[in-house]
DNA sequence: CTGTTAGCGCTTTCAA
DNA sequence: TTGAAAGCGCTAACAG
């Protein structure tokens, strides 16, 4: 049960050459005289000869892969920006290795990544604490984050400017008329939540001089199931209008009120951020902060290709331009 | 710029033993002294050692890595199939490289994880042509399927039955009185579809010696939009209900229908087959075919890792048992 | 342009 | 119970 059966040392024996040979012709080296490369190249192909990544990877000391730290394929927001990365990273030739963090245990991954001597690590969860924080940085394996935000270190990241994106949705529902907006975030010791989505919602009730209160503030998992759920105390507080973090959430809470006979957008608005696809499945459709979230994944996996090369950043912080759709759940 | 910091050697140094025993130690081997034993994990612990993946790859011939190749993450029926397959492999200790692949480039993405030593492959795709099988087969590493099917060559896998799963909800909209039903598929030349799915539809309609007419058979993405577009052809088609083989087109289908004041399902209905969340939000809700889909990942993973151990499998096509959900997108 | 020679960091006999 | 030593398959100086 051989994996391997043809090696450099084959391939070396049968073309009449040394190994060093083989290894700059499929190195693509160019001192190789064209009619030795010809001669490798042919035997190569009749052994199917295929190089061993893992021994490349022990005697270069590079793997050509990266990891990519998910905290839930089955979100689409996060299998979206994966696609973006994906995308890059095939473009450059690396390898990716996803890995599934339940954000409790990030730092586990991480290690395991590291283990496999990945080249650099595209993290795109929302927690990141003193722990993996440590972790990486001892690790001198380059780190971008995407769609994904730390205070307390400024790692190089790519985001849209949450803060802006969720005080303007806000303001349109202000416009709107709405006194009691409620915000519906996810955990609320993500920072992302915390000290950047909600803090937009804060910026615009105060801009317009309403008076922020904390019954309105409700905290779920990223999950549709968990939107729905909050539709009951998110009616009760008496608000008339709903931001929301995250789509599938904002599905939860539009059905949920249009379930109970809560007419959207006339009795209620509903706005949400991440514009996937899910905001043109609900009926009626819901408006959106408009992000590119496929590029978010593309930029940070381009940055990451920089820093492995050992190449210099022009900015370490991009905030990419967000826009807003308006569809069927708002009336502006 | 090392990575790698520490390693075995200066554990072994530190701890006055040969590099040998540190390797015991770490491997768990009990052939060593507690107190040795001790000591050499108080220097681990110390120095931070973290053995090294890659080299460990190249010595043992092992790499305890899967490689996971999904169509598309993007897509919910896949991406909940990951989520199965991520929980079983962590539980058995093995690490995971999602590759994705757009089906045409199946075979680079798999002799990529191959060079990569992978110890197995599940294999989520549903196209496997003959230079894949091939590859695949000349690669001595265990294949199984998961939660797709390839006729010329049985490799284990796990599924449920489609035929008979499609054939079920087919003969309930026969039973509603149904002649004119449409069956909405992914790609054709995709052996689920075609030799699966239609089938099973086929097969309901033989029975009720329903003629069979392919202008009632509609081919697109397994995506919202595409399912949406071809909505304008399905009600031309004079079609009465929908039988659809993916979530998202049929959401689509059902949101073209509503949107065209086409009522669900007193005048249309639709009926789908993968039970993912997006069933539950559409309005009104979609009828479905329960799949285990979690299970089918979870199973399927269990097999690869008898394989991978040289266990035997008690049964190589593992079929697991589906069920009906009645919603609101039909009758009965 | 090509070959020789050390390793990369670890596992695994084989002896002791 | 422990250590010595030989690789795993490849890259990367260094010579020539």
């Amino acid at each position: 049960m051989e994996k391997q059966a043809v090696t450099i040392y084959d391939v070396a024996r049968e073309a009449g050459v040394s190994m060093a040979t083989v290894s700059r012709v499929v190195n693509g080296n160019t001192n190789v005289r064209s009619e030795t490369k010809d001669k490798v190249e042919a035997v190569i192909a009749n052994l199917n000869y295929r190089p061993n990544a893992v021994a490349r990877g022990l005697a270069s000391r590079k793997s050509t892969t990266v990891g990519i730290v998910i905290p839930d394929v089955t979100n689409i927001y996060f299998s979206e920006l994966s696609r973006g990365i994906d995308d890059v990273a095939r473009m450059y030739n690396y390898q990716i290795i996803l890995a599934n963090s339940e954000e409790k245990n990030a730092s586990e991954v991480v290690e395991s990544l590291l283990s496999k001597q990945v080249d650099g690590i595209l993290y795109m969860g929302n927690i990141i604490d003193d722990r993996l924080r440590e972790e990486l940085d001892k690790s001198n394996v380059p780190v971008v984050l995407s769609g994904s935000v730390d205070l307390k270190n400024q790692k190089p990241s790519v985001n849209i400017d949450y803060i802006s994106a969720v005080q303007e949705i806000t303001e349109k529902l202000i416009a709107s008329g709405h006194k009691k907006i409620s915000f519906i975030s996810g955990p609320l010791n993500q920072t992302i939540n915390s000290d950047f989505k909600l803090k937009g919602y804060q910026n615009a009730l105060e801009d317009a001089g309403i008076e922020y209160d904390e019954d309105l503030i409700f905290a779920g998992e990223y999950e549709y199931e968990s939107g729905y759920q909050l539709g009951d105390e998110i009616r009760d507080s008496g608000a008339t209008a709903s931001v929301v973090v995250d789509d599938e959430m904002a599905a939860g809470v539009l059905n949920y009120m249009t379930d109970n006979n809560v007419k959207i957008p006339d009795n209620f608005e509903v706005v949400t951020v991440n514009n996937s696809h899910i905001t043109l499945m609900t009926r009626p459709q819901l408006s959106s902060v408009i992000q590119p979230i496929y590029d978010i994944g593309a930029v940070s996996m381009r940055m990451l290709t920089k820093l492995m090369n050992n190449e210099e950043l022009e900015t370490s912080e991009v905030l990419l331009a967000h826009g807003y759709a308006k569809r069927e759940s708002t009336k502006n």
